[in-house]
DNA sequence: ACCGAAAGTGAGTGATCGACCAGTCATAGG
DNA sequence: CCTATGACTGGTCGATCACTCACTTTCGGT
């Protein structure tokens, strides 16, 4: 495959252990922690279900690392929102915050789903609790501080996206009811 | 049956089935759909395997008889908010009704559990979206029509009520840090 | 051409899952 | 007391789970 000689700067197996994450993080946005097997992910990523293991020590390990990797790529798509309203008003920054995520979760909607997932399994699974609590932590400081917002507006900007779990768990976009029309006003589905 | 001479409304039966939905309810809070399995559900009821399935076709039944009762006690919840503000103006309804819960989920966290696994089981599992949505929808318009607030103002109640399932995930009210306290801010957990 | 290491897999392990069945026990009506 | 009915369980089924190991294949360096 692609033999490039040039700029390889991945070992093989580090390449593999990418490919398993990001197909793994679509199968356990489907399914969650609990739903998912070790078998899914391996035959989505098209490899042996014996060599996840070789590349992560167990199915935990492989959940945290999606998870975080998550985390991330969320954190990016803030910083994205924060780079276009620079040194505006705490209320732009949010908003274009709140808009990047928006754009960011319409072409990628499984990292929306991880972070439910991760959520609902924070619940009873000490590891992921963790690992979650660090990346909200980040996340709510990284938000207060880029928008210089207060706490009302601050929470209200993580209290508006939760509403987007809801909205996707109940497919209300896809519904044409005033109550759905209601839960998901305002929040843009590109 | 019910050749009981005193009163006794419920036959033999009924009664276990009440008494497993509510250990099941208690189950399912930890560990949601996937993660539960119906050995763990008989045990903490008192009863063998077997005879979960004869009180319950199968597991989904189950939990969708758990999903079920659980939007039935929030609902009553609500009912009590809307009782102690009646005809007042939307925001006091609104503010009664949040409180109500608020109420609820202090005795009983395990139905604000239940909530965030049927959201998630929601995802990749049509029967229990189904419910998720009719209950959903049912509360929502039971919220418009009872505070007759605004759109704003009812999808803002929403989007508070999901800042409870972060709150309740994350433990922010267990940690002493700013960025849980901004979560968890006027949250009122008694 | 050869070799050692890394990539990758087939074939399993014991444990546990949801579900089922044959049967035991308690009890109420006659 | 007898018997029919309903409550309830032990034992077990095939499937599937997370995880392991012995093994083969690929490939870069010399």
């Amino acid at each position: 495959m692609a033999g490039a000689p040039s700029e390889r700067r991945l070992s093989t197996a580090e390449e593999r252990r990418e490919t398993v994450l990001r197909t793994a993080l679509g199968a356990f946005a489907a399914r969650g922690y609990y739903g998912t097997t070790t078998g899914e992910v391996a035959k989505s990523a098209g490899i042996s279900q014996a060599y996840v293991y070789r590349l992560f020590p167990d199915k935990e390990a492989l959940f945290l690392s999606v998870v975080e990797h998550c985390f991330a790529r969320i954190r990016e798509s803030l910083a994205d929102g924060v780079a276009e309203a620079r040194g505006s008003t705490p209320e732009a920054v949010l908003h274009a915050m709140g808009d990047a995520y928006a754009r960011l979760i319409a072409e990628e909607n499984t990292l929306l789903l991880v972070q439910m997932h991760a959520q609902c399994a924070a619940i009873s699974e000490p590891a992921v609790r963790e690992v979650v609590q660090r990346g909200v932590a980040r996340m709510v400081e990284y938000v207060r501080g880029m928008s210089d917002g207060g706490e009302d507006q601050v929470q209200d900007f993580f209290a508006r996206g939760m509403l987007c779990h809801l909205v996707m768990a109940v497919s209300a976009d896809d519904v044409d009811a005033p109550w759905a029309r209601t839960l998901a006003k305002g929040i843009r589905h590109y």
